[in-house]
DNA sequence: TTGTTAATGCAACAGTGTTGCATGTGTTTT
DNA sequence: AAAACACATGCAACACTGTTGCATTAACAA
């Protein structure tokens, strides 16, 4: 979607960095993480850079993605996501060779028995293994 | 296990601070950060505490669990991991209000499709949820 | 017991993410 | 079009997590 509509969607405030960074998403196919965006946006603050991700993700434009590594990465959600919720039901993949992580869309969960007691809200998959460019480098 | 033997098992120096490591890793069902470790065996230098769980986590004595807010915990393992290899195939539940991690020991993973050319090594699976104590509370 | 090797403690540092506050800009109202 | 408002940005400072180098200490083998 074009940048000015998503954001006023969302209810956002149209700005240059906010419209840069949308746009860096959508020229991206593999996830994006917060150092990416200060390296590409320069001169781009450290602080504006988070305050942008949160926003986003708050409003449901973007979700989180945490790797095994630690490390945090960031992708576009598909449709349907706002402020008040996120509603993924999608695996990730990480690749151990060179740490691209992307969404693997179109396809459902397995059920998980869960203690008693326990309720659960999300379950997150991400499967870890080499991508078809590093498979092919060896 | 004894906390002298499984040591040994896995080629380890015997220490004082690498005992009590396991034992409180023995006596917690939840999973554990090293903020716990270095407050619980004060006084813990954190380098030293990182560079223990580093030691078990390489050796196979203990495993790593990032949770979705991008915190680090660890687990023992059940068995049968080394130096050479980790082999787990169980997913681990997290709760959203207490932040507790536990594993969820005895299921299989769903087969996962993926683009053509990448290559699976690991699927790591994350409920998230509330956990019994706190629904209790609620 | 002696010597070798590995573990620990300390200091300093790097990376990531946050907060407070002043200033600038987008949006709405008049 | 101008003014007023609310929010976004930039800067400085900080907290937290994890790492590296190096000197000292402890484990273990000979
Ligand atoms: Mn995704
Ligand atoms: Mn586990
Ligand atoms: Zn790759
Ligand atoms: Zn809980």
């Amino acid at each position: 979607m074009e940048a000015d509509k998503l954001l006023r969607k969302h209810n956002l405030r149209v700005t240059g960095f906010r419209k840069e960074v949308l746009a860096l998403f959508n020229q991206r196919s593999a996830a994006v993480d917060s150092r990416t965006i200060e390296k590409h946006l320069q001169p781009a603050d450290r602080v504006t850079v988070y305050r942008t991700l949160r926003t986003f993700e708050d409003s449901g434009i973007i979700h989180r993605i945490p790797d095994p590594t630690g490390a945090v990465k960031f992708a576009l959600c598909n449709d349907g996501c706002n402020d008040l919720a996120h509603h993924h039901s999608h695996a990730h993949f990480h690749c151990n060779t060179c740490a691209m992580t992307i969404c693997l869309d179109g396809h459902g969960q397995m059920p998980i028995d869960l203690p008693s007691g326990y309720t659960a809200n999300d379950i997150q998959t991400i499967v870890c293994g080499v991508c078809a460019a590093c498979n092919r480098a060896t």
